[in-house]
This record gives C-alpha cells, structure tokens and sequence, in this order.
DNA sequence: AAAGGCGTCAACCGCGGTTCC
DNA sequence: GGGAACCGCGGTTGACGCCTT
C-alpha cells in the first residue's frame, strides 16, 4: 500500500509562480497564517499543492528571508558547518539568519562544492580506501558521509565516554575535547594544512578510534532536534556547551589559511565583499 | 547572428519522521 | 499500539539566461 499522493495532480497548477499567486499566499498567510498547508491551497483559493505552497513561503515569500550574494562570512560558516554536518542543510540553515536549506544547498552545488581542491578528494579516496576508521566526515563524497555518519551512529552509541560530559567540567574543556578531536582535526586537513608534531590527541580521543567528529556532529543534530522536541532520549545528553562548542569552533581564528579555498575564486568573492 | 553548451536556481518529488486519532 | 495524515528534508529536475564557438 503505498502513500496517497498529497494532493490531485490534475488539479493543481505547477512551475514558476506569478506575482498574483505570490500575492494571495502572502496575503492570505498575513491575514490568517498558513494553518495546515494540506488544506491551505483550498482556504487561499489557490490552485498548487499545499507542500508547493509551503516550500514557496519558506524558501522565497517569508518576510525574514535575506535575498542577495553570500557574504565571506556566511561562506566561511558554510564551510564550517559542512565540515561538521555533511549535507544537513536543513541544519546549516538554521545557523546562517535569513537563509534557507534550499539557497545554501543550490550555493553549495553550485558555487563552493568547486572550490575545494581536487588533490582534497584524492585524500579521501585513498583515506577511505584504507579503514572505515580513519574516515574524515568534512572530506567525504555525499554518500561516504551518510555511510559514515551511520557506522559513526553506531560507534557513539557502544561508546560511553561520548555520552557523558564530565561532571563541572568547563566549556573551555568542551571546546578542547572537541578541537582535539577529529572535527578539530578537520578544519586544517580539510583546507589542506599541514598540522606540525605538536598536535595533542589525549588517550581518550584518539582520533583513529573515538569518533569525536561524530561526537560534534551529534551534539549538533542533537541540540537541533532537541529544538524541534524530537530526540530520542537514549541519544546524546544535549547540554548548554554543544552551542558553546560549535561556536566557539566556527568563531576560531582565521588566518586566512583555514579557508584558504575561500579565496579560491577571486569572482566569488568579490560578489559577496 | 544563431546554435549549442553550461551554470544557476526555483520548484518538484519521494521518503522518513512525527503527530494525531 | 497501529495506521493515517501531515510536515520537513535532501536529492533531482527543468527552465532560463549567459557564454562560447
């Protein structure tokens, strides 16, 4: 048995929208709200599909939405949290104000994915190539990551110390655990840099076998469905440092090496200076 | 000037997760 | 507890404009 469709196909009107149709959704959300969406085309008098309807007011029609070029910032934080996230665009959108999955998405496709260099996937081939382990999540294919956070899933879950953050232990400790680990280990071998000897990996995080990216990667998606009243309570414990963490590893210096792809296309950013 | 290639981005589709009854 | 309804997400498609030949 499969799904009913979500609406009559032979009803409703697809592709681009007119100015007039914008302006009925508009109105009517003003006026009203949008309700449920299933029955909002009917309510508006609208001829589209009410998930047509929603993606059009959440990606192009909500007042909050910021048009225009990306800025250096905004890129730079794309890069981060893709690095963190994989393609949760989802969730790198509700960190970027006034952007939507949707934009970044088609901006990642379109104008960053490029950017990073090509000797990048040729690490990941032969990094992948040698234990599922040693897998960087920042500079995996789509579906290496997806295969990769899953096998991840499964490592944090048989791995106590990731579920626990010790008791009064400062976010400054948070931060370190999480810059020692994998995810801060990315941010330098995902633009290329050469980390020195005096990079410190403590015993409880070695990198080859802790999983501390997905240790990030899962405060993240924790704290966000904690944020939607969605998690699973057997998922890791979200507390205040999560944020803490993830800001203080977007908000980390940068020398203008750790994004060093940023400048990759001097068009691309001249646009969004 | 015209045709074809390419890049961009809005919109669609299908699926998984959540909520409600 | 189970199924239907609904929502939201990520991947994909298609239209359109620009560039190159």
């Amino acid at each position: 048995m499969g799904r009913l469709p979500c609406c009559d196909k032979g009803e409703v009107k697809k592709g681009a929208w007119t100015p007039e149709e914008d302006k009925i959704l508009v109105d009517y959300i003003t006026k009203n709200g949008h309700g449920t969406w299933r029955s909002f085309p009917k309510l508006a008098g609208l001829r589209r599909c009410g998930k047509s309807c929603r993606l059009r007011w959440t990606n192009y029609l909500r007042p909050d939405i910021k048009r225009g070029a990306f800025s250096y910032d905004e890129e730079q934080k794309i890069f981060q949290l893709h690095a963190l996230l994989g393609n949760k665009w989802a969730s790198i959108a509700s960190r970027l104000p006034g952007r939507t999955d949707n934009e970044i998405k088609n901006y990642w496709n379109s104008h960053l994915r490029k950017r990073i260099p090509d000797k990048d996937t040729a690490t990941l081939q032969a990094s992948s190539a040698s234990t599922s382990a040693d897998i960087k999540p920042n500079l995996l294919s789509t579906a290496e990551h997806e295969s990769a956070s899953v096998e991840a899933d499964a490592r944090l879950s048989m791995d106590p110390i990731l579920h626990t953050s010790p008791p009064g232990l400062p976010d400054c400790d948070f931060f370190l655990r999480a810059w020692n680990s994998e995810a801060g280990e990315s941010f330098p071998k995902a633009h290329a840099i050469k980390v020195e000897s005096d990079y410190v990996v403590g015993p409880a995080f070695n990198a080859s076998s802790s999983g501390a990216s997905v240790d990030e990667i899962c405060k993240i998606e924790a704290e966000d469905a904690t944020n939607s009243g969605s998690y699973s309570p057997n998922s890791y414990k979200v507390d205040k440092s999560s944020d803490i963490t993830l800001d203080l590893l977007l908000d980390f210096p940068n020398d203008g090496e750790y994004l060093q792809y940023l400048q990759g296309d001097p068009d691309d950013n001249k646009a969004s200076t």
